[in-house]
RNA sequence: GGCUGGAUGGCAGAGUGGUUAUGCAGCGGACUGCAACUCCGUGUACGCCGGUUCGAUUCCGACUCCAGCCUCCA
């Protein structure tokens, strides 16, 4: 029985999914105008798993996640850099694919961009002003009058009144209360623009989910996703918007995964401390950010840093030096590990405690080895099928072991490091042992660590 | 100020009303020519103060501290 945990609720509720075995999720996506970084990267790699999860449940997936490449911060950084919208903006989202594949998430199954759905947006703008919901400004802003939504703030938990003390925003002239939201934004002069029945004009941030999910998913769908910092206010705009158009619910599951810090603050674009996936793909192996990202429930803050990236290293070291030097091939063995495996990703996608039984079984693994060799192809399969749901573990042990955690670091080439090892064999053969422990030694100055086994010497690149 | 989370052993990080994960590091042992890898053993830690209870880290209340949202941000 899978539980997950639905921020509009604030509790753990059984997943019951519109249609049998059929699961419509949407996730907010990021807007294209830099490169992602990595708080990008763990909304990225949480929906992904949850996806592979989902499937590995036999749930039919329908995957969509936007990509908003018509904004004002778009429009400023374009003309700063003197390209056009359209450059930047393929130029981000080829970037965003390079490193979302780089970090083994697999593609949605739509990733609808908001200027592919002018249309559908204007006409869902049309639709709140019919109803009332919506009136346009005379300098030709359209805007959501977010008083007249009675369960405005539900999802936030915050009260309308509280919201308007608080507010330190200026408030737009135009607008008949400080708490409305824009829903379609007058064109200045020389700003690239759509024709809309307010005239010329382009979306405001919010009401492009809105169009965009329900079209490709209907009036009501299972699961909306995003990061920590949507509920307020773009998540409680969707649903003002969308229930107020359709009449119907819009979601019945909100998923917000934790924020990523770098000394215990949230890294963002505001204040400028963030680190970019390639910047860090640069320094360590994708995998290595990947396997960091799931170590912490998907809920909770993680911090950034070089130590948290080594000890991912290291964990992964450990589950590939366990899938080293065996064969891979399914066979009879205990349910044990895969039971345990599912009941603790039924719970909220619980990673870390699925990792405890991954460990447990790369420990029998282990021991199969040396006692009891028949059995370990069997458990070696089956770590890397369960590992497979979380996306992780799917590389050639030798590949992850032999591959330096920096570029910079690879100095020796693998066939100069195997003739090293050569040269130690022949002096270990001849019990000189002198000579072969200054070879490993060098070799370990050069960031390179010998394993020997009855079955050879194997070698590691260290981070 | 309002709202929402969180505070677990040296570090990371789950979880539970009583048997107190897991990984890293440390210590002892096995394996090894010596190592590395691996295996075995070893750690009663749950912010603070009250309350409920036979019993609370786990439930309730107050407090302290941290973070997030309230403004663009994943």
């Amino acid at each position: 029985m899978l539980k997950i945990y639905n921020t509009l609720t604030r509790q753990k509720e059984v997943f019951q999914p519109l249609t049998d075995k059929q699961v419509k999720m949407y996730v907010c996506g990021v807007t294209v105008y830099d490169f992602c970084h990595i708080g990008h990267a763990r909304v990225m790699v949480v929906f992904d798993m949850i996806t592979r999860y989902l499937r590995a449940r036999d749930y039919q997936v329908t995957y969509v996640r936007n990509i908003t490449d018509i904004d004002d911060k778009i429009l400023k950084r374009a003309a700063e850099n003197g390209e056009s919208i359209q450059a930047l903006t393929e130029r981000m989202i080829r970037a965003m694919h390079e490193d979302e594949r780089a970090l083994g998430v697999l593609p949605p199954d739509q990733e609808p961009r908001a200027t592919a759905y002018i249309d559908e947006i204007i006409a869902m703008v049309r639709t709140l002003e019919d109803k009332g919901y919506a009136y346009a400004a005379p300098n030709g802003d359209v805007y959501y009058r977010v008083r007249k939504f009675a369960s405005y703030g539900r999802l936030s938990q915050r009260q309308l009144d509280e919201l308007q003390a608080g507010a330190r925003v200026e408030v737009a002239e135009a607008k008949q209360d400080p708490l409305d939201f824009v829903l379609w934004k007058a064109a200045k002069a020389g700003e690239v623009s759509w024709p809309s029945p307010w005239g010329d004009g382009r979306p405001g941030w919010h009401i492009e989910c809105s169009a965009m999910s329900t079209c490709c998913l209907g009036n009501t769908f299972d699961i909306h996703g995003g990061g920590p910092d949507l509920p307020f206010p773009h998540h409680e705009n969707e649903i003002a918007q969308s229930e107020a158009a359709t009449g119907q619910t819009y979601v019945n599951t909100w998923m917000h995964a934790g924020a990523v810090r770098v000394n215990q603050e949230k890294m963002s674009k505001s204040l400028g401390n963030f680190f970019t996936i390639r910047d860090v793909l640069a320094e360590h192996q994708p995998e290595v950010v990947r396997f960091l990202l799931l170590a912490s429930h998907y809920r909770s803050a993680i911090n950034y840093s070089v130590d948290a990236l080594l000890d991912a290293r290291k964990s992964l070291l450990r589950f590939y030096n366990a899938l080293d030097a065996v064969e891979v091939i399914q066979g009879e063995i205990s349910k044990q590990w895969r039971v345990a495996f599912m009941a603790a990703m039924d719970d909220d996608f619980n990673t870390p405690e699925a990792l405890a039984v991954l460990y447990d079984l790369a420990r029998t693994l282990n021991t199969a080895k040396k006692e009891n060799p028949a059995q370990a192809p069997a458990l070696a399969a089956e770590l890397r099928e369960l590992a497979g749901i979380l996306g992780l573990l799917q590389q050639d042990p030798q590949a992850f072991l032999q591959t330096a955690r920096t570029e910079t670091e690879a100095t020796l080439s693998a066939p100069e490091i195997e003739s090293w090892i050569q040269k130690r064999q022949q002096a270990r053969a001849d019990k000189d042992f002198a000579e072969s422990d200054r070879i490993r030694d060098w070799l370990a100055q050069q960031g390179i660590i010998l394993r020997d086994s009855r079955e050879g010497t194997r070698w590691t690149r260290e981070s």
